[in-house]
DNA sequence: CTCGGCCCTGTCCA
DNA sequence: ATGGACAGGGCCG
C-alpha cells in the first residue's frame, strides 16, 4: 500500500471533501463506514471514502484511491501513488476563491456558497458518469448509488485492496454483455434497456462520450444526448461532472424551481433558450459550479 | 418544436 | 395495514 497526504490550508477556498462527494454530483466514491448520505461524519468529516479507477482510465489495473480530510490534509492510501488521481478526480486545481469571486452578487447563490464552503465539482470518469446519470431519471441519490455498486459488484473487474475486495465500475465492454434482464434484477428498472444499449454503442465504437471534449459546450451536449437514456438534462451533468464544461447547468427539478421562485425571467419555454438565460444569471464561465452549489442548497436544506 | 402519457421500484405518508 | 405520490427524466406518439 502507497501512502500519502496533502495540504489543504494553502488551497484556494479550500476543501471540504463530504460535501464534494456526498452531494449528488459524483456516485463513484463510498463510504467505508458504508453509511453513505446518511449521516455526518463524526467530527470534521474525517470518514474515509474510496473510488476505484477502471482500467480503461489507468491503462493496466484498476487503481483504489482512499482519502479522507483531517485536519487541514487530505490523507490517502492507494495500490498506487494516488496524488495526481485525487487532484484531478476532486478538482484540487481549481481555484475556489476566484470561482465564487466571479460569481454574480446574489442572496440565494451567497447563502449556497456560505454553507458549503470548500465543497467542489468532481472530475468523475466519464464512461461509469453517463452511466450514473442515465440512472438518476427519477431517482433518489442514495438509490442512485446503490445502482452503481451493484453495477460494479456484478461486472466491474476486482481488485484486493488492504484485505477486501474492491470492484471497478464496468468497462462498456463489460457492460456491454449484460441483459436488459439482468440490469431489471440489479433494480434499474425503465433505464435497464438505457444503460444496455448506451454500453453497447460506447463497446462497438459507434460513439465515445470523451468525444464530446473536442466540441463547443452546446455541440457537446448535443453529442451527448445520442446515447440512449440521455436527453439535454443528462448530458448536461456528464459534461459538467465529467469533461470540464464548468458552464453547463444541468436543468433538473430543483433548479427549475429555483428558476420559478427566484429567476422566473430566465424561463423561456425550452431548455436550450431557458439554459442559456440562467448561465448568464450564474455569471457564465463557472455557472455549472453556481449550480452545483445550489442544488446542494436546496436539497439537503429545504431552502426557498 | 411542444405536449402528455407512460415507464420500474423503494420509500414515505395519509 | 395499504395505496397513492413521488424521485435531480427520457422516449414515443
Amino acid at each position: 500500500m502507497e501512502t500519502g497526504e496533502i495540504p489543504l490550508v494553502s488551497l484556494p477556498g479550500g476543501f471540504d471533501l463530504q460535501a464534494t462527494v456526498e452531494s449528488g454530483q459524483s456516485y463513484v466514491w463510498s463510504r467505508e463506514d458504508d453509511r453513505m448520505y446518511e449521516d455526518t461524519p463524526a467530527h470534521g468529516g474525517d470518514a474515509w471514502y474510496t473510488t476505484v479507477l477502471p482500467e480503461t482510465d489507468t491503462g493496466g489495473a484498476p487503481v483504489v484511491v482512499r482519502a479522507r480530510q483531517s485536519d487541514g490534509y487530505l490523507e490517502w492510501e492507494s495500490t498506487v501513488d494516488a496524488h495526481d488521481h485525487l487532484v484531478r478526480l476532486l478538482r484540487l486545481d481549481d481555484d475556489l476563491d476566484a470561482i465564487v469571486a466571479a460569481t454574480p452578487d446574489d442572496p440565494l447563490l451567497d447563502a449556497a456558497f456560505e454553507r458549503y464552503r470548500g465543497m467542489r465539482l468532481v472530475r468523475d470518469p466519464t464512461f461509469p458518469c453517463l452511466v450514473s446519470f442515465i440512472c438518476s431519471a427519477q431517482m433518489r441519490v442514495s438509490r442512485i448509488h446503490g445502482m452503481q455498486e451493484r453495477l460494479a459488484r456484478e461486472y466491474g473487474t476486482p481488485v484486493e485492496f488492504d484485505g477486501r475486495t474492491y470492484h471497478a465500475f464496468p468497462t462498456a465492454d463489460q457492460l456491454a454483455g449484460a441483459t436488459e434482464a439482468e440490469l431489471r434484477d440489479l433494480s434499474l428498472g425503465y433505464r435497464a434497456p438505457y444503460v444496455q444499449r448506451t454500453a453497447e454503442m460506447v463497446a462497438t465504437g459507434e460513439a465515445h462520450p470523451e468525444s464530446a471534449r473536442n466540441l463547443d459546450y452546446e455541440d457537446a451536449r448535443e453529442f451527448l444526448t445520442q446515447f440512449v437514456g440521455v436527453g439535454e438534462k443528462v448530458a448536461d451533468c456528464v459534461a459538467l461532472f465529467s469533461l470540464d464544461f464548468l458552464e453547463a447547468v444541468p436543468l433538473d427539478t430543483w433548479i427549475r424551481t429555483a428558476i420559478a421562485d427566484h429567476y422566473p425571467r430566465c424561463e423561456r419555454g425550452n431548455y436550450a433558450d431557458t439554459s442559456r438565460a440562467i448561465r448568464e444569471q450564474f455569471g457564465g464561465e463557472y455557472a455549472g459550479y453556481v449550480q452545483t452549489y445550489v442544488f446542494f442548497h436546496l436539497r439537503t436544506d429545504g431552502a426557498a
